[in-house]
DNA sequence: CGATTATTGATAGTAATACTATTATATTTG
DNA sequence: CAAATATAATAGTATTACTATCAATAATCG
């Protein structure tokens, strides 16, 4: 199967990781990092040690260590966005289509082994636990404007399309996608953390339950 | 008016700011400067320079910058649940309480005189920025445990019983809740530094359009 | 009212973090 | 092979997030 890569924004990284094997490196290890020790403990030193580099190496890829997270989040949408494309490529129907897309974000992350180096379930952990701290910030307004954010929007405008193609006359499209974007991974913490916040449980059909939620909530909205 | 007081969590604290000068100092700078700076870029060296005095005695009520962020928000949920009480105590019909709630959530906090030094308009703007630093962090369960969450969760377990007054076989009230209490800061978020994830708009009419939002999910959801 | 106790201020110090700078050593490329 | 480039090794800085000590002041209590 063919190794594919992602094409991110430029002003996410000031060397592109992908290129070569320090970036790898980096990008690997900060995942499986990131999702041990959390954001806020992990840092460049400690990614340099387990990497066998050093800290002004790994500063020569990447701005900060928050620049990082937003690379990999990016990267997570961009990813998300390509399954979508696959999952509804060849389906006709505006339902399905949306339906599909519920699917898919509702659904546990396997590996996928089209792309290496990227472990997607420890990112899908690192997506639920640390996704807002990417814009909830006071750069966030620069970040914007380079455009870090757009695999995100993307997404976003994508499935808000598909909901207009169902109901075109429904006010609240952009506002009830990334709401669903931002919940499905909000509800799958507070299923680990904090359950008395959510009716999706704590078991493996968590992912099954959420998926109902979501249907819930969407179809519900837009076909009123 | 009588000055009234919300009894906050013990572990939140190590000494009740509330009762003394300084802690009463502590409390009202730090709104303003963290609404100012943002929580990162809030330290407790630049709180004790404003208001005269010293990181060592902030230290004293204190354990660190996360849990006076922890209690600001805990204060703030409180306050949301005892203008809930209000604003729905003389209603009898369910649908009506529910709307009530969802009114006050999605309305422009403005000064509220009962409570000095808490300047509810920042601490609005706090909850909206900085409310998933709160919980989004590798020591979310030992807080848990502490019962630092209270606020939060009792907000939305009292919306969900509204919820299951107006529709006793609604499956999923405690996870709509927390997706709308969430949503409802998100979306405002959204409006000023990433409009395109949001429908409702950047103008003074946001919180408008913001209820007709909240309202069109969760009454089409749960009348199903 | 004076003595005890609690609270705050002043000051100092530490380990860790988030970088930047410099130079030497590999490695790649033309 | 020379030149350019990437990386490693090392050092250094300002800031942060605390902790510790002790003196000064204010509150309270017998």
């Amino acid at each position: 199967m063919a190794t594919l890569t992602f094409k991110l924004n430029e002003h996410l990284y000031l060397r592109d990781p992908q290129h070569t094997q320090l970036g790898q490196n980096i990008i690997q290890k900060s995942v499986e990092m990131i999702d041990r020790l959390g954001f806020e403990h992990f840092t460049f030193k400690k990614l340099a040690e387990e990497i066998n580099s050093t800290e002004a190496s790994i500063y020569r890829y990447f701005e900060n260590k928050h620049k990082l997270l937003v690379y990999l989040i990016s990267w997570y949408w961009h990813w998300i966005e390509y399954r979508i494309d696959i999952a509804t490529g060849s389906l006709q129907n505006s339902s399905d289509k949306l339906r599909a897309c519920l699917r898919l974000l509702a659904q546990e992350k396997k590996y996928d082994e089209a792309f290496e180096f990227v472990n997607q379930e420890a990112l899908h952990r690192i997506v639920i636990a640390e996704l807002d701290k990417t814009y909830l910030t006071k750069g966030v307004d620069d970040y914007n404007k380079e455009g870090l954010f757009r695999g995100f929007k993307s997404v976003n405008r994508k499935i808000a399309s598909v909901i207009l193609e169902i109901n075109p006359s429904y006010e609240h499209a952009s506002s009830l996608i990334s709401t669903i974007l931002v919940t499905g991974h909000q509800q799958l913490f507070f299923s680990e953390h904090l359950p008395s916040l959510t009716a999706i449980g704590t078991g493996k059909e968590r992912y099954t339950k959420l998926y109902e939620f979501m249907e819930n909530v969407v179809f519900n909205a837009i076909q009123s």
